[in-house]
DNA sequence: ACTATAAGAGACCAGAAGGTCGCTTTTATT
DNA sequence: AATAAAAGCGACCTTCTGGTCTCTTATAGT
């Protein structure tokens, strides 16, 4: 690895946490100059456009956020507790990047305009779907979730319900509202979507 | 009524949808001058700063958001029904501010900065906790509502699942992620609040 | 150690940002 | 109709914006 890629990567590391607290256009290069201690020109060999650095800023801080919720997955066997392990990882486990989750500031930042973000966002939500669906798509198929319930909808319910919390816990600077939702999410997956034994 | 006065309520009314779209730091002076088709002087006359003009702007957002969702809730006794009807209110009646929720928009706009905005945005945040937590004690009071549901907990289930729903639903353009949350909670509310004769 | 190339510095640019202020025009009151 | 006050215009100010480009310095392959 040549000291350019490890340049590209250390501004990346240290602007995420920038653009996830402040927004797209709350961060200002001066700001993103002070935090990777480059000037401009450093940094703009590196990145064609302040979008670009965007981007690929939020592509970390999703890739940061996604492997903080997965830790220990594997370890753990019955896709309803992989699911009830996922939600405790979300609300214990908060990533490396400061500032919320990167999928909400992005959204509710870019839903408007700068649609290279609003795609960026996108995409991250679907692979996250997607990851849910496939938990819940393997629960079916092993008897361990009743075949009535549908993936999409739950994935969907799951999602909401953690990223409406983050919202609330954050503005209210508590961790109370997320484990609400957990508590919440936990009975339900024990009431309505695991086959017990 | 004074000219002034209804040009100050114009220039909120015209502004509200630019913040609520694009966000404090997205709005430029220079898009609501174009929006409300005013010079700048006069915009300064009416308010001391952008800030001031975003705080006022995002009140009347979050009023109208208010009255929508409201909407009709005084015809239904049934306290059940009631926060079935206002969640109803919340997935068909998006009110006259275009841009999505006003206090998702703001709460994740500001919650690292803008301490203005910030304090508004949790201001709205209460009221709304306090709002339903006063249809669910008045259910628990009319026996309508189990003795065992904690308000505060089940106000902030449904804050949570249906910010969470708008989010995923401006992102993806469509309602579906409203509706499924709703079904979700319409199916809880049955479940595991309302008190069957 | 030499040297070609990669990496970074930082002065510079045009335009846009939020905000001010003296002047003119409109409004309302008598 | 006269007039004092309110409302609005728009040129102007400073500071900051994202971005470019030339020149210097550091790196790494031989």
């Amino acid at each position: 690895m040549t000291k350019g890629e490890r340049t590209r990567e250390r501004i990346i590391r240290q602007a995420a946490p920038l653009f996830n607290q402040r927004g797209y256009e709350g961060s200002s290069m001066q700001e993103i100059m002070a935090a990777t201690e480059l000037e401009k020109g450093g940094i703009y060999r590196h990145f064609s456009s302040k979008q670009e650095l965007a981007a690929k800023a939020f592509d970390y801080a999703w890739a940061e956020a996604m492997k903080a919720r997965r830790h220990d997955l594997d370890g753990v066997d019955n896709s309803v507790d992989k699911l009830k392990r996922y939600i405790a990882n979300f609300v214990e486990r908060r990533g490396s990047v400061p500032g919320g989750c990167p999928l909400l500031n992005t959204a509710t930042d870019s839903d408007d305009g700068n649609a290279v973000l609003r795609t960026r966002a996108r995409k991250a939500l679907r692979g996250w779907q997607n990851f849910l669906e496939a938990i819940i798509a393997d629960g079916i198929r092993k008897s361990e979730i009743r075949a009535n319930v549908e993936k999409a909808k739950l994935a969907n319910v799951i999602i909401a319900s953690l990223e409406g919390a983050i919202m609330i816990g954050r503005l209210e600077q508590s961790l109370e509202p997320l484990r609400t939702a957990q508590s919440h999410l936990d009975d339900y997956l024990e009431a309505k979507v695991r086959i017990k034994n």
